[in-house]
RNA sequence: GCCCGAUUGGCUUAACGGAAAAGCGCCUGUUUUGUAAUCAGGAAAUGUGGGUUCGACUCCUAUAUUGGGCUCCA
C-alpha cells in the first residue's frame, strides 16, 4: 500500500506497487503524456520505475531543470543505435552528456566525415519518429561481460571489469541496441525532438594520450526546435567576439608563420596592454610588491637545479652560444629566488613581495595553440612572495582580495575558483600538504566564494587555487593562480635568518592576476565584444569635421583632448559625416565628436557614443574633464548621467 | 604530439578538372557633405615543394600555418 507524497505536500494511496508513470496517469492524462522521468525520495529514476513502500516522488516533464541532461544522455544512446545500424564495425565506448549537449566515443578503423555526420543525424530522426521503447534491466557483472564480449564489444567490456564485482549492472535496450548504462533515459525514443550533431574530433580511449585514438561525435539536443534553434543562434552569435575576428577588425595584433604562437601587437593592441600594464604596476605597487626584471636567457644549469628541466625539458627552447647551453626562460621562478638569495635576508624581511612582467616562452604542442590565447611566447604578470610557513593563510586571503579588485576594474564578475590539491608524486611532508591545503581553501572560504576542488592536480611542488575566466563560447581559461611552493626555495637554496638567529627555507608562493597579459587581453575582448570601457579602448575618441571648415577647429580640440591624456584622434577625411559615424562605430570607438559650424562658434563638440546614443553638445573644456573622470574611475562615473 | 577540417588580392567570400568572380578597403578623380556606406575609374590573389593531366584553386603527396576536439598548460 504505498503512499506516495507528492512536491506540493500532497498524498496518494495506492493500492499495489506503482510506476513513476501509473503516479502521473493517475494525476492526469496530459501529466502523463509528459513524464519523462521521475525523481523518487531525490533519485532520478525512469518513468518506468515502480515504487513498492512509501516514497515521495517529482514527475520530471520538458520543464524540469532535470530533463535536459536526461534527453541529451538518451540522444546520446540514439546516437548510438543510428552508428550502430550504419556501421556495423563501430564499437560503442562511452556517450555522457556534457554543458551544452552530449558526445559518443566510437573505436571505428576510419574517421566519421560531415556526411556520415549528416547519415547519422538522418537515421536518429528516423528512430525517434519510430518512438521505440527504451527498457531498463539487470544483469549480474559477467553475464554483462560476456553479453557484451558476445557483441564484439570490447570497449564496453573492459568498462564493466574495472566495476567492482558485487555490483549488478543495469542496461538499456532501444530496439536492436543495448547499452551498458546507469540510466535513467526517456521512455521512448519519440520524445527526442530536438537535436543536432555538431562536430567529429580524435579522442584518446579513457583520456590517455597512450592509448587508442577514438572517433567522438559531438551533439545538442533540447526539449523543442525551437530552444535548439535559439541555442545555435546564440552560438553564432557568440563567435562574432572571437578575439582572433575582432584583434583582426581592430587591428590590435597578428600571428603569421614565421612565429608561430607568438604575438605581432599593431599600435592599437599594443595600447591596450600598455594600459593594462601600466594599471598593473600601480595598483602592485601600492600593495607592497617591488617590480625586478630577470634575463630572458639564462643557463641550462639553473633549470637543472630548480628541476624544470627534469620536469619541463620538452617545454623549455633553448640556445647554445660559446659551447654554452642556455635556456630561454620557461617562467620566472628560478630568477626571482636569484633577487631574494642576493644578500642576508632576515625574518624581518618577510613576507617580500617581487613583481616581474616576465616574457615567458614555452615550446607548446603545436595542437595546442589558441589565437593568443594560448601561445609559445607570453608575458606573465608574474609575482613571488617568500614568506613563513604561518603567513601563508594572510598572503592568501588579502590575494584573493586583492584580485578581485582588479578583476572588477576589467569588468569580470564571473570567475571560477578550483583548489588543486596533492598529486600522487609530490615533495614535501604530509603535514606541509595538510596545512597548505588548509591555508587555502580556508582563504576561499573566509572571501566566501564557491570553490571545486580539483583532487590530484596540484603542482608536485605544492597546491594552487585557479581563477578561470570563460571565454565567448564557454571554454574555460585559467587567468590567476595562487600556489603554495615548499621546494623550489630549498633546491635553490634560498634561506632567511629567523628570531632565534637560526637559517630557514622561506614558502614561496607563485601568483598571477592576469596570468598572462596575452590571454587575458584576449579573453577581455571576447568578454566586452570589442567595445573596451573607456579607459582601456585604444582609441578613446575620435574628432570629426563636416566640411574642411571645421579643420583648424578639429585639430585644436583633439590637441585639448590629448592634451587631458586622451588617446584621441581626427578624422579629416573628405567624406560624409555619416560615413565617418559608421567606420569609428565599426571600430568600437567609445565616443564620437563631432564638429560642424554650430560647435566651433561655441567652443563645443557633438558627442555621440559608439552605441549611437546622442549625447548632444558639450563644451569641450567640461567634455574633457567628464572623460577624464570617466577614465580615471575606470567606467563607475559615465558621461551620459 | 594525435584525430578531422581549412588555406583564393589588405579583409570577407565565389568559381562542374577548361578565361580566377564579387563586396569592403586601397589609389586617382568626383562630391564639401549634420550623425551607420556620394559616384566613377584603376591596381592587386589560388600558403610552400613535388606529382597526375592536353589543361589543376579544384585530384594525389609532402610540408607549413591555422580552426574544432583529445592530451598537455598561463
Amino acid at each position: 500500500m504505498p503512499q506516495i507524497t507528492l512536491p506540493d505536500g500532497s498524498t496518494r494511496q495506492f493500492a499495489n506497487p506503482v510506476s513513476v508513470f501509473d503516479v502521473a496517469a493517475d494525476i492526469g492524462p496530459g501529466l502523463a503524456k509528459a513524464a519523462l522521468a521521475g525523481v523518487v525520495d531525490g533519485t532520478l529514476v525512469d518513468a518506468s520505475h515502480v515504487m513498492e513502500n512509501d516514497s515521495s516522488l517529482a514527475i520530471v516533464t520538458t520543464k524540469s531543470e532535470e530533463a535536459l541532461p536526461l534527453l541529451r544522455h538518451s540522444c546520446a544512446h540514439l546516437m548510438g543505435q543510428a552508428v550502430k545500424q550504419l556501421f556495423p564495425e563501430a564499437q560503442v565506448t562511452i556517450g555522457p552528456v556534457i554543458e551544452d549537449g552530449f558526445f559518443y566515443d566510437f573505436a571505428f578503423e576510419r574517421s566519421f566525415t560531415p556526411e556520415d555526420l549528416e547519415k547519422i543525424e538522418k537515421r536518429m530522426g528516423e528512430l525517434a519518429s519510430q518512438a521505440i521503447a527504451i527498457e531498463r534491466s539487470t544483469l549480474s557483472r559477467d553475464d554483462a561481460i560476456k553479453f557484451f564480449t558476445d557483441l564484439g564489444e570490447d570497449y564496453k567490456a573492459e568498462i564493466i571489469a574495472s566495476i567492482p564485482t558485487d555490483e549488478d549492472l543495469s542496461l538499456y535496450k532501444q530496439g536492436d541496441f543495448t547499452d551498458l548504462c546507469r540510466g535513467p533515459h526517456v521512455p521512448n525514443t519519440g520524445y527526442l525532438k530536438a537535436f543536432k550533431l555538431t562536430k567529429v574530433a580524435g579522442a584518446y580511449w579513457r583520456g590517455d594520450s597512450n592509448n587508442a585514438m577514438l572517433q567522438r561525435i559531438y551533439g545538442t539536443a533540447f526539449a523543442d526546435k525551437k530552444e535548439l534553434k535559439t541555442y545555435l543562434h546564440n552560438l553564432a552569435e557568440a563567435e562574432k567576439r572571437d578575439h582572433r575576428k575582432i584583434g583582426k577588425q581592430l587591428d590590435l595584433f597578428h600571428l603569421q608563420e614565421e612565429a608561430p604562437g607568438m604575438v605581432f601587437w599593431h599600435p592599437r593592441g599594443w595600447a591596450i596592454y600598455q594600459t593594462i600594464e601600466q594599471y598593473m604596476r600601480k595598483m602592485q605597487g601600492d600593495k607592497g610588491y617591488q617590480e625586478i626584471r630577470t634575463p630572458q636567457i639564462v643557463d641550462m644549469s639553473l633549470w637543472e637545479r630548480s628541476g624544470h628541466a627534469d620536469k619541463f625539458g620538452d617545454g623549455m627552447f633553448s640556445v647554445s652560444s660559446d659551447d654554452r647551453e642556455y635556456a630561454i626562460k620557461p617562467m620566472n621562478c628560478p630568477c626571482h629566488v636569484q633577487v631574494f638569495n642576493q644578500g642576508l635576508k632576515s625574518y624581518r624581511d618577510l613576507p617580500l613581495r617581487f613583481a616581474e612582467f616576465g616574457s615567458c616562452h614555452r615550446n607548446e604542442m603545436s595542437g595546442a595553440l589558441h589565437g593568443i590565447m594560448r601561445v609559445r611566447g607570453f608575458t606573465q604578470d608574474d609575482g613571488h612572495i617568500f614568506c613563513t610557513e604561518s603567513q601563508i593563510q594572510e598572503e592568501v586571503s588579502s590575494f584573493i582580495n586583492f584580485l578581485h579588485e582588479i578583476y572588477t576594474d576589467f569588468g569580470f564578475t564571473e570567475v571560477i575558483y578550483r583548489l588543486s590539491t596533492r598529486p600522487p608524486n609530490r615533495v614535501g611532508s604530509d603535514e606541509s600538504w595538510d596545512k597548505s591545503e588548509k591555508a587555502l581553501a580556508d582563504a576561499l572560504d573566509a572571501a566566501g566564494l564557491p570553490w571545486e576542488e580539483l583532487p590530484g592536480e596540484g603542482a608536485f611542488y605544492g597546491p594552487k587555487i585557479e581563477f578561470s575566466l570563460k571565454d565567448c563560447i564557454g571554454r574555460v581559461w585559467q587567468c590567476g593562480t595562487m600556489q603554495v611552493d615548499f621546494s623550489m626555495p630549498g633546491r635553490l637554496d634560498a634561506s632567511y635568518i629567523d628570531e632565534n638567529g637560526e637559517k630557514q627555507v622561506p614558502v614561496m608562493l607563485h601568483r598571477a592576476i592576469l596570468g598572462s597579459f596575452e590571454r587575458f587581453i584576449g579573453i577581455l575582448i571576447e568578454q566586452h565584444e570589442g567595445k573596451l570601457p573607456l579607459w582601456l579602448a585604444p582609441i578613446q575618441a575620435v574628432v570629426m569635421n563636416i566640411t574642411n571648415k571645421q579643420a583648424p577647429y578639429v585639430e585644436k580640440a583633439v590637441k585639448v583632448l590629448q592634451n587631458s591624456g586622451l588617446r584621441t584622434e581626427a578624422d579629416l577625411r573628405n567624406e560624409k559625416i555619416g560615413f565617418k559615424i559608421r567606420e569609428w562605430t565599426l571600430e568600437r570607438v567609445p565616443y564620437l565628436l563631432v564638429a560642424g559650424d554650430r560647435e566651433v562658434e561655441n567652443n563645443q563638440l557633438a558627442v555621440r557614443t559608439r552605441e549611437g546614443k546622442d549625447l548632444g553638445t558639450i563644451d569641450l573644456d567640461s567634455l574633457s574633464g567628464s572623460l577624464m573622470d570617466e577614465v580615471a574611475s575606470r567606467g563607475a562615473t559615465q558621461l551620459e548621467e
